[in-house]
DNA sequence: AGCACGCCGACT
DNA sequence: GTCGGCGTGCTC
């Protein structure tokens, strides 16, 4: 017997099948999937068997070992693989190691750490107990066929050595999972009938085509997305739902544990690598129908899938930006769909703009939940004009934001501050009239680099000194200087010496369990302010939150990126839906040096659509997606010159063989050197060019052995 | 990714 | 003469 096994190791070089033979006495344990240990070169790795057959014209050396006893990767997770490869010019191997736990993800010799625990089974059912205690144990076996051992030693221990010894129960050794959900059962909610209709359409619609939910906040998608589980689990299928890498996630989990038990499975970072390994074990042996996570739980083991649901479908961390495979959950999703006949959901109270476009045109089936379920109408929004204010206060909280706090604080409710902290500080503003400096090329804020004192285009390379005065209102007035919440929580304090401030941001909720009580003490009432970053702006469900405001709206607009204005269209309205969820009206206050910005504009009249047809005329405008894909380049290495030099020639060189593409660049990253390596980057624009994918791949395959230069291909980009 | 091979400069 | 720099190529 002969195996073709890929060995774990991210390198383009060895990213192929190398051949072994198969000892004898191993050959029952090889399948197609399963890792094994072999020599490779002088080293010993590990590496997933993709190919069984009988013979090789080779010289081969032997494997050692085989180190799971079941396979790790089925015949799905094994094609998915080399689909991404092919899509996203990765390699092979890093698609396989992205799509299991880290805790398999091994070195050199793999440690399984797998806790045990032992449970007892009745194997005499004709055995009648002889003593008041074994009549008791045996009757802890009518209900269930496993007993955990610490039940059965509660009643009698020697009569439970008795009943071993005599063969009437048998231990059994099972694994023991980390995970451990409390299960406060939860009853279902009766839906509208518009929620009705979501569910209908997508239980009993087209497969084919990705639904697209565009739900308003509060209208009520969980329930929606936990009525469509239900239907599922009905047809003996398995459910995906992921959500978007944030704290709330342990929120969701809880939500469905309590509606769906232990069938339950998590996968997100909250998890320690071994808890993350149990769950992804309980999946994989079919133990959990369910699987909540982040973007790598698309990959989850199960079987059967019969829906995958993406919540907050517009959030960028569903892309893997970072490292590669750069995969976007949300066209693995699609991908695992295709190939269960199962339907995709995505769920947004503001979808992106490709996934709207795509609906638009007919490629996904757009389902829309417009009313909240409770009846009322959304927050009304009122926009605080800083332009005005920051000529008489000198501080971060308008007179008039201060004033609607300090009235809902007296009617006994509660507010959400929010400061935004995207794009913090990279930009800068004048203090006077709210002026930001943008590239003359590109309408894109300029990057404010600290060290040399400059302002740069990230993406033509456009490059000035910080000018002395501000040339819009010529006052002294530019600073890159922002606000933090400590900063805010003091002037709370010093305003409103007698209102109880909660203050949540990374800082304070690092610690595990943390954000959890946080939640709760805000929700019992202990605060009357919950002051944050982010981390409030999503998903939180507070029904005595009357009032949201927003202490900052413009630093997300300020973001060098293309998608400044829907990342800010899209929180801003995220924040606002915290406001008002439950009987009692809400408001929500936002302060902006630019009120007529079309994406602050189109908050205060919730209007989505109207938003999406504004911002889809200036990507079109501009040449950026939905119109137009990009992809990004990346090139680094140690010496910057030979960098740059052999940056220009790839750019020399696709512009020779890319007919129908637009080639911007090379320019030197924001952060152009790290740990002493620098960076480079092309950006590529096209509609449709045939042979991108080979051309790069040229690109790639003629620096692959080139220790002093790397490459990194980013297709889809979520920002540069 | 390691690791060996091999071809050049600079030193006990 | 030998030690060691790292560019190149290979790993079934």
């Amino acid at each position: 017997m002969v195996v073709g096994v890929l060995v774990q190791l991210a390198s383009q070089n060895v990213d192929k099948i190398f051949d072994y033979s198969v000892p004898s006495h191993l050959e029952e344990s090889i399948q197609v999937g399963i890792r094994v240990l072999v020599p490779f070169g002088r080293q010993t790795l590990e590496g997933f068997v993709l190919e069984i057959k009988d013979s090789s014209n080779l010289e081969l050396k032997e494997i050692y070992s085989v180190v799971d006893d079941d396979i790790v990767l089925d015949e799905e997770l094994l094609e998915l693989g080399k689909w991404m490869r092919d899509e996203l010019l990765s390699t092979l191997i890093s698609t396989y190691q992205v799509m299991l736990p880290k805790a398999l993800k091994a070195k050199a010799f793999s440690v399984v750490r797998k806790k045990y625990h032992t449970f007892y089974q009745l194997a005499d059912k004709n055995y009648v107990g002889k003593t008041a205690p074994q009549k008791k144990i045996l009757e802890l076996f009518f209900e269930k066929d496993l007993v955990p051992r610490e039940e059965v030693l509660a009643v009698s221990g020697s009569a439970l050595s008795t009943l071993v010894k005599n063969e009437v129960i048998v231990p059994v050794k099972k694994e023991d999972y980390r995970m451990k959900y409390e299960v406060n059962p939860d009853d279902k909610k009766i839906l509208t009938p518009s929620q009705q209709q979501v569910v209908d359409a997508v239980i009993q619609g087209d497969v084919e085509k990705p639904f697209l939910l565009y739900g308003v906040t509060g209208s009520g998608k969980t329930e929606v997305y936990m009525h469509i589980i239900e239907e599922v689990l009905n047809k003996k299928k398995t459910a995906i739902l992921l959500v978007p890498e944030i704290s709330l996630t342990p929120q969701m989990v809880e939500a469905f544990s309590n509606r769906f038990g232990h069938q339950v499975a998590a996968l997100h970072s909250a998890l320690s690598e071994g808890e993350k390994y149990d769950e992804w074990r309980r999946i994989a042996r079919g133990e959990a129908n369910i699987v909540i996570g982040a973007r790598s739980a698309i990959f989850a083991p199960l079987k059967n899938i019969g829906i995958i649901i993406m919540d907050e479908e517009h959030s960028d961390s569903y892309k893997q930006g970072d490292k590669n495979p750069r995969y976007h959950a949300r066209d693995v999703a699609i991908w695992r769909g295709k190939y269960h006949h199962a339907p995709v959901l995505l769920g947004s109270a503001t979808p992106s703009l490709e996934s709207m476009a795509r609906a638009q045109k007919g490629v996904y089936q757009l389902l829309t939940l417009d009313k909240r379920v409770n009846g009322k109408s959304l927050p009304k929004v009122e926009i605080i004009d800083m332009n005005q204010e920051a000529k008489v206060n000198l501080g971060h909280i308008t007179s008039k934001l201060l004033n609607e706090i300090r009235d809902c604080v007296s009617r006994g409710e509660q507010a959400i501050l929010f400061l935004n902290r995207r794009g913090f500080s990279t930009f800068v503003t004048c203090k006077n009239c709210g002026e930001v400096i943008k590239c003359p090329h590109c309408d894109i804020t300029l990057t404010y680099h600290k060290s040399s004192r400059m302002l740069r285009c990230h993406y033509c390379g456009y490059a000035t000194n910080l000018p002395r005065i501000c040339p819009h209102c010529k006052e002294e007035a530019l600073t890159d200087l922002g606000v933090g919440t400590e900063k805010i929580e003091e002037e709370l304090h010093t305003l409103l010496p007698n209102v109880r401030v909660l203050r949540m941001d990374v800082d304070t909720t690092s610690r595990k369990g943390a954000h959890k009580k946080m939640i709760e003490a805000f929700r019992s009432f202990q605060y009357d302010i919950l002051l944050g970053t982010q981390i409030v702006a999503k998903g939180l469900d507070f029904p005595n939150v009357t009032l949201v405001g927003v202490i900052n709206a413009d630093t997300s607009l300020n973001i060098p990126d293309f998608r400044s204005s829907e990342n800010t269209y899209s929180l801003l309205s995220q924040v606002a839906g915290r406001s008002g969820r439950s009987q009692k009206n809400g408001q929500v206050f936002i302060q902006t040096f630019n009120p007529e910005h079309y994406a602050i504009y189109y908050v205060q009249s919730h209007d989505y659509l109207g938003f999406y047809k504004e911002e889809m005329l200036i990507r079109k405008k501009l040449g950026y997606p939905p119109f137009f894909y990009l992809c990004y380049i990346k090139i680094s290495g140690k010496d910057s010159q030979y960098i740059f030099q052999e940056a220009s020639k790839i750019k020399r060189s696709l512009d020779r063989n890319l007919e129908h593409t637009t080639i911007l660049g090379p320019t030197s990253l924001a952060v152009f050197r790290v740990n002493n390596i620098y960076r480079y980057g092309i950006i590529l624009k096209y509609k449709r060019e045939e042979n991108l994918k080979e051309v790069l791949k040229m690109v790639q395959n003629h620096y692959k052995s080139n220790s002093k230069i790397r490459i990194y291909i980013d297709f889809n980009p979520s920002h540069f």
